[in-house]
DNA sequence: GCCGCTAAGTAATAACATTACGTAAAACGA
DNA sequence: TCGTTTTACGTAATGTTATTACTTAGCGGC
């Protein structure tokens, strides 16, 4: 089988989870927060809010920032999708939610191109640090800045 | 000794810190650049760059954003002063330099108040993520949202 | 003095994100 | 089913953050 057509096979798993976990939890994926997930989980990394504006626009149909921010918004509220500050752009978050694991986007400083990582010990020692720093709790998401090895 | 006066001496104590730095890197740290440094410090806490434009500029003379934004380059790449991704904002860099630390800045979701703490914990967690994801070096820098118990 | 380099001035614009307000359709209760 | 409420999206304008391109000034070495 093709490399094209497993990434495609996650593509439509993906799709499938987001799906199924809005119909969990009374969320509604509608046509243009559908698109909007789509297009960040094929594009396969990081992608900026007014790229993804100009993707999902026709000849006919120019939508407007407002809306893509909208269903971004929307997506990232499910847990769905993560926003890179450092990059002002999203990805999608891959991985099963583990309440008690940290996810750190590694995003390589030349590319962008970034990786997910899940680690509870990384979770562990953030909390310990928190707690000295007198935080009571912390984001799960983190970004770090570094370089792949090629 | 009051509570003013410490901090005054805190603050005379990184200036002359900043100083040292630059002298010994062969750094130039000229009036503009020592300017937004001490209004970093001054501050207390992370400040957008639009405010310092403001806060440097008087009547008669108006500073341009990028005179501060190039102020702030230079400022970072010395280490003296961090960019806050999530808040776009910088903010002086406290503790002397860990090579073996994570310097992590703890920034209050409802605030904006950051506290910055090392740990080699983190850091040596955050190393082992980083290989899981085949990056071979990483930032020593991170920044994480949460909130301060009050 | 002149050269070469770095810093800062100036103006414009790019890139990213939000506010305000109107319309339409879905969801909900009586 | 009707009216009300809520949610999503359209539309336009604007706000905020950051950069590019080019010029001028200052400083150190020769």
């Amino acid at each position: 089988m093709s490399t094209r057509a497993l990434r495609k096979e996650e593509e439509e798993n993906l799709l499938r989870r987001a799906d199924d976990l809005c119909r969990q939890n009374n969320l509604r994926l509608t046509p243009i927060r559908e698109r909007v997930y789509r297009e960040l989980v094929q594009s396969g990394g990081p992608v900026g809010a007014y790229d993804l504006v100009d993707r999902l626009s026709s000849d006919k149909k120019r939508l407007a920032p407002v809306t893509i921010y909208r269903a971004l918004d929307f997506l990232r509220d499910a847990g769905l999708v993560h926003r890179l500050a450092t990059q002002n752009s999203y990805v999608v978050s891959h991985g099963q939610p583990d309440v008690n694991a940290m996810k750190i986007m590694f995003v390589d400083s030349k590319t962008g191109e970034t990786i997910e990582v899940h680690s509870t010990e990384v979770a562990e020692a953030v909390r310990k640090a928190a707690e000295q720093a007198g935080f009571k709790s912390v984001s799960p998401f983190m970004e770090v800045e570094g370089e792949l090895s090629r």
